[in-house]
DNA sequence: TTGAAAGCGGTACCAC
DNA sequence: GTGGTACCGCTTTCAA
């Protein structure tokens, strides 16, 4: 591998020169930086980052902790983060915890041995406070963390809120929740914003509550087999949405004309599957956007947001009439 | 932050011995070894990996390259590569590259710059050749890219095969299949397996070939409006047979009393879908972590097999009778 | 404007 | 078994 030392010997300067030319430096002619960029593309000269990130205390990596890749919001928000970062050069450093304090204790170990630029946490849970002991930049996703950690999200209260109200237009009468996992400071936002909306509008309501411990899809049909007259559902992300479509499917319920559905996120497969779901659409590239763009700011030492809620929108389908 | 030459001053030895004691060597007496230990926890030191990966010229980092996270089948993948190589303590660098040349590009350079234990290369296009150049360990998952690089798939033509043979016993006459982008080596064998099995079961048989450019849709729906004789379907992948089951909705054809459809990959959402989704299962935790074992033998120069095909299992859940 | 040299924080060789 | 030290490849200060 080329390195610094033999472009600085065929062009005939220090390495110091080489250096000066490769980070644009003023103090170099424009003669000699010329002479030695062009020696750079010719032969393919890459430099080494490892070595420089040794020297600044300071790499070009991004770490992104995610809490899994199944539910297909969290990949999406990824693709918005990889999407915006690639585009200012830095690179992710993809940490999956599956909500694990180990691999949590792990990670934050690696995090501080790599000198990571900063950090983006989606959907952080109860640990991931320990992750403010590293001392670099951290923007979190759907979830607060404290005070000094800008915090990106979509108004989950107001959603749920929204879906609440919008389900008692399609003249439901008694709504349940299919409420996310509380390790999941969105689900009890979108639980709080439920129980406040559905008593406004004074509709009977019910919360099914699910763990992601492979035993949802009993509990959901269990609940469905024993209250008949439920006619609402407003489920905490579209697969949960998506799972009880299915069981409505089994246990002869019609959707929307024996129960409406409204999910939340409005992932990729929102609009493919049977039926298209309605949902509260969650700005999901923007919320990756968003995330990059402070992190970056504070990594420059720049003025940021604190933090920054997005408005969510219904967007009917057809598992809702209005 | 603290390092090897505090600790060295406190434990009163050289950094020599403390790197020694760090890396398990045997050249120092277990007394010294437990001292310096005590106090490498006292003190929470943590090793600097960027110092580490500059003198060995290698880092415990792996590049995984996806071409997206929306289709779930690569996430699933991804997380399964998390998991096997977090247990490895090896760390993932993400690169997404929407089959992209020019990130493609950056990336290569981003890789070679960065000392990175090897790559893994997620349904690699006609541009990835070019990773070989890095002269690192590569493995690939689903695309082969030439004879150094050991091939981790499923055996899509077997697949494609065994779908449209259950297509058949599910007494379908005229057959097609839902391509998948044919950027992606996969789609061409499920494509050859497809019409290669139809063929031999003599039945009659159409493609549609998607291209992943937002008019999937519109191209499917046209296609089964007008051809209203297809009884039976293969879908290149789970989310592309979401799709279809939901046009079929709309335009009224039933399944699978009209249409059978069967999807490939078998992705958390196919079980969770409506109607259940019969499909190729694929599987996908074994591929990655039969990706992980080849290229971390590869890493320490053992020996490893050139390249691994995973059978797969036609699943039935409630698009098919048989 | 340029070069020499001292680091950055580890690792490993060589001597004792 | 242990310590001294050169070195990994790049950046930056200081002097010329």
């Amino acid at each position: 591998m080329i390195k610094m030392k033999d472009i600085a010997k065929i062009a005939n300067v220090s390495e110091a020169t080489v250096s000066r030319a490769l980070n644009n430096k003023a103090d170099i002619s424009p003669k000699t930086r010329e002479k030695i960029l062009k020696i750079i593309e010719e032969y393919d000269y890459i430099p080494n980052t490892v070595a420089r990130s040794l020297y600044k205390h300071s790499s070009n990596i991004v770490g992104v902790v995610v809490p899994d890749l199944i539910n297909p919001y969290f990949p999406e928000i990824v693709q918005a983060i990889t999407t915006e970062l690639a585009q200012k050069e830095f690179n992710i450093m993809l940490f999956n915890t599956q909500n694990n304090p180990k691999i949590e204790e792990t990670n934050i170990r690696t995090i501080a041995s790599m000198h990571m630029a900063g950090l983006i946490i989606i959907a952080p849970n109860i640990h991931s406070l320990k992750y403010e002991h590293l001392n670099i930049p951290i923007v979190s996703i759907d979830g607060y963390i404290s005070d000094r950690v800008p915090h990106i999200t979509s108004n989950f209260y107001q959603g749920a809120k929204l879906a609440v109200h919008i389900l008692k237009k399609n003249h439901c009468k008694k709504v349940v929740h299919v409420s996310g996992p509380l390790i999941y400071q969105s689900s009890y936002e979108r639980y709080n914003g439920f129980i406040e909306q559905a008593k406004e509008e004074s509709l009977e309501f019910d919360v099914i509550q699910t763990k992601l411990d492979g035993k949802d899809e009993i509990l959901i049909r269990d609940f469905f087999t024993k209250h008949t007259d439920i006619d609402g559902v407003f489920a905490a992300n579209d697969s949960l949405a998506f799972l009880c479509i299915r069981v409505f499917s089994e246990i002869g319920v019609q959707v929307p004309k024996d129960i409406r559905i409204i999910g939340y996120d409005n992932n990729f497969l929102a609009k493919v599957v049977n039926p298209p779901l309605s949902t509260i659409a969650v700005p999901i590239v923007n919320l990756g956007k968003q995330a990059v763009t402070t992190l970056l700011k504070m990594t420059k030492r720049e003025k940021h947001e604190p933090s920054y809620v997005f408005n969510v929108d219904y967007l009917k389908r057809k598992t809702t009439w209005d």
